[in-house]
DNA sequence: TAGATTGTTAATCGATTAACAATC
DNA sequence: TAGATTGTTAATCGATTAACAATC
């Protein structure tokens, strides 16, 4: 597939999300969406959209819209989840565990192939069919398999040694949910998933409001 | 404390990072930092380092710099972190529990006061010396006890339902887990962590890589 | 005082929106 | 064909970066 290059981040963060609009229109039987329309439903506007879609090449038609079905395709193309990447968990704690029985991410390509933590009365367990190994196995193992994607939700102290584990078997890509940011090699793909930032943010803007009902209340 | 409408939500994301570093800062008796230092560290520019930091009325000084606890305490209240936000999860499933056991989230202020589920099995169990309880018991709790923040770990075909009964109990803000997006009123805050997004950002970069490399292996 | 670094204005860059010709 | 809607260029808007006077 040709793919221009120098995406901004901006338009890719929104593609999963058209991913998931465009799935249910699939599940609710509507095959053909205009960007005027979807536009509406997402909240962006139409341009905003035309404009996403044709960095990827223009898979529309001109005063019909867009086959539901063709942009499905394209969008999972475009977000490599034809690929079908293989993933091990690092650090089988609560998140760890919750991340290893969550069956979307297999849904969407994601093969979880290995679960590593250092706790004796872990190691040996399984978790959908996933065996727990000990954690001084896990760069043999991404050597050994191929493994493209390694789940970092180890403790915060021991995030950077886990994530250098990870690179020293070969792993490509990192989601890291560890409040620390690790630092990388340049061919070494990050995602951060900060959840504590994210409840920060939540934070501010309940903040906000209080602080204008304050005021508010003040007059 | 003063503060100027209209902060731009990119700003308004930077801040949680800001705060991590700075607390890594004191962390290590740092107790002194330029905006050109901090920007090095955190791959930002120094202007806007500065730029940022104004937005709420300058807490630094010419000729020296940042102290570092005094922008400590200022992006603690900037945040609302001094508030200690009353929170509520509903849905007790891995990633409720997860979060249930989160510390991180009480050392910056948030106080889990109720856990809620449907499942017999879990109605009664304790986590953290939190009762979880039926969620027909969440409506009220949530007025009894003034709740801020409902954090939404439940399927995702019940995520609109269970956010309106929040919503109807008077919640100021959703912390929403599910990969559905939830309708709410304009008054009512909503933080989305679409986690199988993220792993599609992921999965987009690798592929990307891997397309580069095809590329470069044909000629 | 001299040196350093902020706060802030101005310039640049990039992303979003508007407009419209192309075309199904 | 007429109507609709895309693909794409141009205009606008907002965010980032550069520059420098203010001042500690």
């Amino acid at each position: 597939m040709f793919k221009k290059k120098n995406i901004s981040l901006a338009v890719i963060r929104r593609l999963p999300r058209y991913l998931r609009y465009v799935e249910d229109l699939l599940n609710h039987d509507v095959m053909r969406i205009s960007s005027s329309e979807l536009s509406q439903r997402m909240g962006y506007t139409a341009s905003q959209v035309r404009q996403d879609f044709n960095n990827f090449g223009g898979f529309g038609q001109q005063g019909y819209g867009y086959n539901t079905q063709v942009l499905y395709e394209n969008l999972v193309k475009i977000l490599g989840l034809d690929r079908h990447f293989k993933m091990i968990i690092a650090g089988v704690g609560n998140l760890g565990q919750a991340l290893a029985n969550y069956t979307n991410f297999y849904k969407k390509g994601f093969r979880l192939v290995g679960l590593f933590d250092v706790d004796p009365q872990k190691v040996g367990r399984s978790i959908r069919n996933v065996e727990i190994k000990h954690i001084n196995k896990m760069r043999e193992f991404i050597k050994k398999n191929d493994v493209d994607i390694g789940v970092l939700c180890v403790p915060a102290d021991v995030a950077q040694e886990v994530a250098n584990l990870m690179m020293e078997g070969g792993i490509k890509g990192i989601w890291n949910f560890t409040a620390k940011e690790i630092d990388v090699k340049d061919d070494v793909v990050v995602e951060n998933v900060h959840l504590i930032d994210s409840l920060m943010v939540l934070s501010y803007r309940l903040n906000e409001k209080l602080i204008e009902k304050e005021n508010a209340d003040q007059k």
